[in-house]
DNA sequence: CTTACTTTCTTTGTAAATAAAGTAAGTACA
DNA sequence: TGTACTTACTTTATTTACAAAGAAAGTAAG
């Protein structure tokens, strides 16, 4: 038998996750992409084989030298679950290796019910019951909130109202699965550099807004996490002098100012929409053509343009990426969006693409499965024995 | 003879640079501080002490279980030379592997004089020719601006009038050293970790204020260099909504508000001061008790406090470290400053330490020299081919 | 004085990864 | 057609590093 050591586990999964995901690639080109030496690939590679889990393919046409061998995956690698976290429902997908969808299930959840672990516990456990065939990896949790080291999986969340609560430990008896819990925030960024838009970048930042506003920062091809995990927190900038009071008891924060309920209250206040609709009513008003509705979203544009071309001069990623519900309405945002941000940025950054998603509950959901598959090129071993388990997963046959 | 490649010239050196950083350490200490085994610590350190690199010496007062064995650097392991280059003036420094400067010199300098670069060599092989004693590990040089790759160290720098100047390969050649050529600020931060009150510490934020507003930031232990090196400007965060022009071409970037030219002239158009005095003319007046002058910088602290929370919201660093020429004036900011700074700070966060630097051109210039002192532990190769001779001098005997 | 435990350092075996040098299989061009 | 050059992969020897276990030297009880 091969050795089986963690490290080994690393590079081996990582190769298997890598082929999976590009759908075949040949040795020089894994070389390549994970930075390790053509000859640990060769050996590898020759293990893989030889246990059938990789096969070799055909020949490339040569591009001067000698053609280049694909290799492809032999088996399904297997999928991994995702499940997003909301206060009033969740979603839960099954994702594929090459990052692939293959199923989705929202339901309706009370997250401060006394019995919410459990219900999200069963409701995880009847979608993965209906799972149709092959290896499930593991189970990615992404919440809007903190959670701490991976061994226990305790989250903290305002919006949840949980306040150290073992999510992690509790969910992992409950399914006989490695279980992963993050921000949710977080898992979105690690998809989008695995799959979405950051895919071949290594500094990435990551906007979503929503009923509040978070944002991801991959620096080096590594996530910013900060002293204690809470890095990212881009919606208490302080972005107006005497603005709205916020939630955190400041004045003037990006969140208070352009967040969900800040729009919904200035349609409010100025006659626009019932006292009891939501910014879905601004938003169909805009979408109408009602210029006072579509000026809230261009003010909102024109501050979130200053503020996001305050942390692209700041931090210098390669790509912006933004998402989250706020975005629905984004056509709307753009007139007031793209001359303060583009004037805004040092003549450097200038050119810096602005990608905005629209997918919603389903990419946070992909997200959170991304954690787990995510784990093969995890080498700061940040997922802990979380991460081991799943690894040791993709290498069973 | 020893084995002998760039990996293990990077574990020796740093091994050697940390024993003489702190004085004599233990083996056990070695391991954990450096995150290698103590098996690996055993290993090199036996070869070091045969070939007089190391010392063993006394044994420490057990803590309950075998003590310690310090061990000392046997020869000085050689001093680096830092030197900061401004539009009006140099400073340069020789500093000791802990960090200590032995020697310093300022002299006039013209960076917008067609010899610029010559007379820089010029200066930096006199004063290198007055180095008492001793190796000489290599010169780091910090400038105000953008820098490539360390291969040729190329400099762009507005402040300094230079366009694509090949700065490190025309003192490498003159001087017969290694040169490393980077940006003030990320000189300052790799020094303020290594040796300043980030010590210890793997999440920083420092930031200076003088002319322009610059930012380092230090992240998991490494330094943020985002997709060309630009990471840290922070001076056009967009802070007011319809401030003064700035000089990158947009309204009320932090820096236009409380650079030193902001704060200069906003001085002059109350007839504060006369309208050829500079800075230091405001801060006699603060200083004097003058309510008009001290307003100026309690105005300042303010808004900076407030951009500063925004900046440690998104990156949650365990410590937030300033300084600059802009520091001088700093018991007048803080006024202004605490107040706004610590209102501004999400809950989680508003305990986070503050130390502000007063010491200037010398502080500076050992952050250059730092990024010589700072190749053992540069497991990334950042500093490439400069790095690997610096450690191999790190190692001659 | 014994037992249990902690911490520091050392030894041994083995795994992971690379460098260097070679082989294989093509292209480009005279 | 042959020579030079690329690129892809393989083999071998060597290096780096760690895990595991043990030895040494102490503390802290009973």
């Amino acid at each position: 038998m091969k050795p089986h050591t963690a490290q080994a586990d690393i590079t081996r999964s990582a190769i298997l996750a890598h082929v999976s995901t590009r759908h075949g690639c040949s040795r020089a080109q894994l070389a390549r992409e994970l930075r390790v030496s053509p000859a640990l690939i060769t050996q590898y590679t020759r293990d893989l084989i030889a246990d059938g889990l990789l096969v070799p393919l055909a020949h490339e046409a040569s591009r001067g030298g000698r053609p280049a061998q694909l290799l492809g995956s032999a088996t399904t690698t297997g999928d991994a679950i995702g499940c997003k976290v909301a206060a009033d429902h969740i979603t839960m997908v099954q994702v594929r290796v090459d990052g692939m969808i293959t199923r989705a299930d929202t339901l309706a959840f009370e997250a401060t019910a006394g019995a919410a672990v459990q219900h999200l516990g069963a409701a995880l456990h009847a979608f993965i019951e209906q799972t149709p065939t092959g290896r499930l990896l593991g189970v990615g949790v992404g919440v809007p909130g903190d959670v701490d080291e991976q061994t226990v999986g305790t989250v903290d969340s305002t919006q949840l109202g949980w306040r150290g609560l073992p999510l992690g430990d509790s969910l992992r008896r409950k399914l006989g699965l490695p279980v992963i819990v993050e921000n949710n925030v977080t898992a979105l960024t690690i998809a989008e550099a695995l799959y979405g838009p950051g895919l071949g970048h290594d500094n990435l930042l990551v906007v979503t807004i929503g009923t509040g506003v978070g944002a991801g920062i991959m620096s080096n091809g590594n996530l910013l996490r900060g002293r204690s995990g809470g890095a990212g927190e881009i919606g208490h900038l302080p972005i107006q002098e005497n603005g709205p009071l916020c939630q955190c008891g400041g004045h003037g924060c990006l969140e208070a100012v352009l967040g969900e309920r800040a729009l919904t209250q200035q349609a409010r206040e100025t006659g626009l929409i019932r006292s009891d609709a939501s910014i879905d009513a601004v938003r169909d008003l805009a979408d109408q053509g009602d210029p006072a509705a579509q000026q809230i979203f261009i003010d909102a544009g024109h501050t979130f343009g200053r503020a996001m071309a305050g942390a692209v001069n700041l931090l210098d990623p390669e790509v912006l990426i933004l998402l989250g519900e706020g975005m629905l309405g984004w056509r709307h945002w753009i007139p007031g969006f793209e001359p303060a941000f583009r004037s805004a940025l040092i003549p450097r950054n200038r050119a810096i693409p602005v990608v905005a998603e629209t997918l919603q509950d389903e990419r946070w959901a992909q997200g959170a499965a991304s954690l787990v598959l995510s784990t093969p090129f995890d080498t700061q071993e940040h997922s802990g024995e979380q991460g081991r388990l799943i690894r040791q997963r993709f290498l069973k046959p």
